[in-house]
Order: C-alpha cells, then structure tokens, then sequence
RNA sequence: GACCCCAUCGUCUAGCCCGGUUCAGGACAUCGCCCUUUCACGGCGACGGCGCCGGUUCAAAUCCGGCUGGGGUCGCCA
C-alpha cells in the first residue's frame, strides 16, 4: 500500500463536554479500523466555540481515549488553524462561490441532487437542501463547524470520515464544499447512534454519563470498550467476549449494522464480571486496591496479606469494582451491625449450640477453612441438627448480613479470634433478650 | 412541516448482499430445575422475534414497492 492509499481516519471530539458512550464508541470504530487496516488514526480536537471549550473537558477526553486503550497517531486543535480556515474563505470568495453578508461569510449551496456512498449504509441521495446558504465563517470571524471540518479533513487527508449518523444531514453540504474547492471527497461512514433504553437519544440523564464516570462505577476499561463493540458490530461465531486486540485484526467497517442499538446497563455489567472473573486473582486484587484506595474504601493501616485474602473472597461474584464497596465492609468493621433482614434468623435462639461450637473452635490449632469446616460439621452431627441450621445464624454474627461468601472461607480470612468473637457477641445477643 | 436514516425475541445480535440447508441460532434480562451453607458462578430447560400489506418466484427473514412505526437533521453549537 503506498504513501497516498494509506488509510487515515480522524476522531473529532469537541471539548464542550466529557467523552461520553456514544463519542467512545465513535472513536472506537475510527481507531479500530484504522489499526486493521495499518492506516492512521488522527484526533482532532474541535475547540472552535472558545466560550463553551473547557481545559477540564479536553483533558478527560484524552485521559478516557487512553484508558481504554486507544492511541493516536497524530493531534491537531482547530483553534489554531484559523487563519488556514480564513484562507480558504477568501479563495471561495474570489472564486465567486462563497460571499460576505452581515459580517459572515456564506457558502452558497445550490445544486440539484447530490449522491454519497457511505461504507455503512450504501448510497443515499440528496435531492434537495432545507437551506440554500450556509455561514462558513461567522461574523467575530471564527469559521462554522461544516467549514472548518472540510478544510481539515481535506488537508490532513483523511480519507475516511467514520462518524455518528447524527451527521448524514452535514454531509451534502460538506460534499460540496470540497467540490467547491477541488479537493477529493472522502469516503463516509455513518454509525448508528446508541439509544437510551427508553428508546430516544442516548442523554442527560443516561448516555451523558462521562467514561470516567464509569470507571468511577467500578468498571474495567476492557469491559466498556467489549460492549461498546457488541453494539452495532459483531465478531460473529456467536461469540460476546472479544479484547481490542482481537478485534483490530478482524474488525470491518462495512460490516457494522445500520440499526440504533439501545444501551443495555445489564448486559455491560455482565460483560464486566466476565472480565472480572477472566483476570488472575493477582490482577484482580491490583485493580481492586487500586479502586478501593481512590474511593477512601480501605483502612489506613490495611495489612496487604489480609486484604488479599479479603479480596480473593469477593473476586467470583461482583459484577463490579463498586460492588465490592458494599461487600468487603465486615471484614474491616470493629463491631457487626446486624441487618434489619436478618431478624428471622436472629429470632431462633440458638446459643446452646452457638456456646458448643465456640468451645470446640477454641481448640483448632490450624484455623484453616476445611479444619474450620469438618470441625463445623462435627458438632452440628453431635446437636442432631443440619448443617445450615447452623450455618445461618453464623453467617449473620460473622458478617451481619445474610448473604455472602463460602462461610468457611469467610472464618479463616477472619481469623479464630475475629470469628469467636463475633460468634460470641450473638450468644451475647440472644442472653440479652432472655434475660 | 421539509430532507434523510432505520425496521429479526423486552434488549444486543447471527442469518439478509449471493432466495431453498432456518417451522430463524447465540447472548443479556426474566422464570423454573440441578449443584449448594446463603448469594453469585456453573449446568440444564422454559418464555420470547422475522412490524403490516402487496408484488416477484416452484420457493422470501432474505429481492422489489407501499404503508405503519421508530430515529436523526433543519443554530453565525459541534
């Protein structure tokens, strides 16, 4: 492939606000085809509208580009290119196409049907335009957007414009702009849009949601951007899971569908706990420190050992990083709080057998969970009880709630002295109340 | 209103381009059952779909047209 036949995509972010779902999966798709196809991924920053660009915006688009595990090839800011954008304005004026009016500058957009061939959706033709001019520079002398989009475009020669179907409507004006100054139309892609599942645009309230609010919720990049290809695109074979580096080598453009595809909160959870599941038990725990440490989750004095062991208990069954917020809470409390929904199992006194249990944990020199556990099951055989009539009530004074991890692996994290005393507290409890 | 895009289970999708192998396959969610000390995981199963009407054809989810429905755009925002 030569110099001139390189593919070059460009992402265009305009800094007035996060990166959210939609523009991740946009540049996704760019950075994706460009990957597969050895050409060149370019980032553009549309800072044109200085009263709404943000220093704070910009910096969380390229920090959430990074983190999910994309790179570029090369940066530019429109907001130092207008004096190429003015330029080019005079040349259409000159040549008649283009003419001042009110302090601005207009394009006159006359034709008679226009036809594009977008690589998504095939051709789609134009046969008239609401408007028969467009401002190409505004009147404080800063170029529009469909202007300064076509010069740059053309002269940082992409060749491939892959974007939101949000702009099919730009695009016939767009064509005619770089016919108007002779340069090569581009190819187009027009992706779905993401839809909010109650059905309209992804928005406010859901889709607005910035990438790194969702690392913020506890979800792992290669989680997101998994998803984010599950929409609209399909590696096919019935297969759901697939990294970026996979897909880069078979990812296709063309094949991506043409339906809006509604953001599913579920599935994205689903697609994070595999991930979650899929890491080594040492990653998982550099990850979740990690996060539990950003989030103030953690004492002070954490002991590393300790926390390991706490974080192996809950790395199978969270579906995020958040989750395990809610779940690790008893392994560093001082003193159990009992859960309101734990009153039924609270109710059946059962400190007799509590009272043998803590006497026969006392002598376990090697507090292990298959210790911990044969000797659990000893003395519920010498009670004549079930095994969980006991398991229940433990739990509960273990970790004040019903439900949790393996009961035996939860006693040898904690520790003997940790679990009698808890086990004692319940004894305590139920002596209170008969009193 | 004008212009444009789209249409397979509740949701994401495979199949559609190159019509028969599909009384449509997978995943999420939901509901059962199994495993089990709880929850989750895992296993098994259930539920559930080609929007409608015409046409082409021996044969249509697949091709064509219309209708209906959904979406987008009509800013000196990007």
């Amino acid at each position: 492939m030569n110099k001139d036949s390189q593919l070059r995509v460009r992402f265009a972010p305009s800094p007035t606000g996060y990166l959210h779902i939609g523009g991740a999966r946009t540049c996704l798709f760019n950075w994706l085809y460009a990957r597969k196809l050895s050409g060149q991924f370019i980032l553009r920053i549309e800072d044109t509208d200085l009263e709404r660009s943000k220093k704070e915006y910009l910096d969380e688009i390229l920090e959430s580009i990074k983190w999910l595990g994309m790179n570029w090839d090369d940066i530019f800011y429109q907001s130092k290119r207008f004096d190429i954008h003015r330029e080019y304005a005079e040349k259409l004026i000159s040549s008649g196409k283009a003419y001042r009016k009110e302090g601005a500058v207009f394009f006159k957009c006359d034709f008679e049907s226009i036809e594009i061939d977008d690589l998504v959706r095939g051709k789609i033709i134009f046969k008239e335009l609401p408007k028969k001019e467009e401002v190409i520079i505004k009147s404080d002398n800063s170029p529009a957007y469909n202007f300064s989009c076509v010069i740059d475009d053309a002269l940082m020669k992409i060749n491939c414009v892959i974007r939101g179907e949000d702009h099919i409507s730009n695009t016939p004006k767009q064509v005619l702009m770089y016919q108007a100054l002779g340069f090569e139309v581009p190819k187009f892609a027009h992706v779905p849009l993401i839809l909010s599942p109650g059905g309209g645009r992804l928005s406010k309230r859901f889709g607005a949601t910035s990438i790194r609010e969702y690392k913020q919720a506890g979800y792992l990049s290669e989680a997101i951007v998994n998803y984010l290809l599950l929409l609209g695109w399909s590696p096919g074979n019935n297969r759901e899971i697939i990294s970026l580096d996979e897909a880069k080598d078979i990812f296709d453009i063309a094949k991506v569908n043409k339906t809006g595809a509604v953001f599913s909160i579920d599935k994205l959870k689903w697609v994070n706990a595999e991930y979650i599941r899929g890491k080594t038990l040492a990653e998982f725990i550099s990850l979740a420190r990690q996060y539990l440490e950003e989030n103030n989750c953690l004492p002070p004095d954490v002991d590393n050992d300790y926390l390991e062991k706490v974080l192996n208990l809950f790395k199978e069954r969270v579906y995020t990083l958040a989750d395990l917020k809610d779940w690790i809470g008893f392994c560093f409390a001082k003193e159990i709080q009992y859960a309101p929904e734990t009153e039924n199992i609270l109710e059946n006194n059962l400190s007799k057998e509590m009272k043998l249990l803590i006497e026969r944990f006392k002598a376990v020199d090697d507090f292990k969970s298959e210790n911990v556990e044969s000797e659990f099951r000893k003395v519920a055989e010498e009670l004549g009880v079930k095994a969980k009539i006991l398991v229940h009530p433990s739990r509960v004074a273990l970790t004040g709630k019903k439900i949790g991890p393996g009961l035996f692996e939860t006693m040898e994290v904690l520790g003997k002295d940790k679990v009698i005393e808890r086990l004692q507290k319940l004894v305590n409890h139920w002596g209170g109340e008969h009193v």
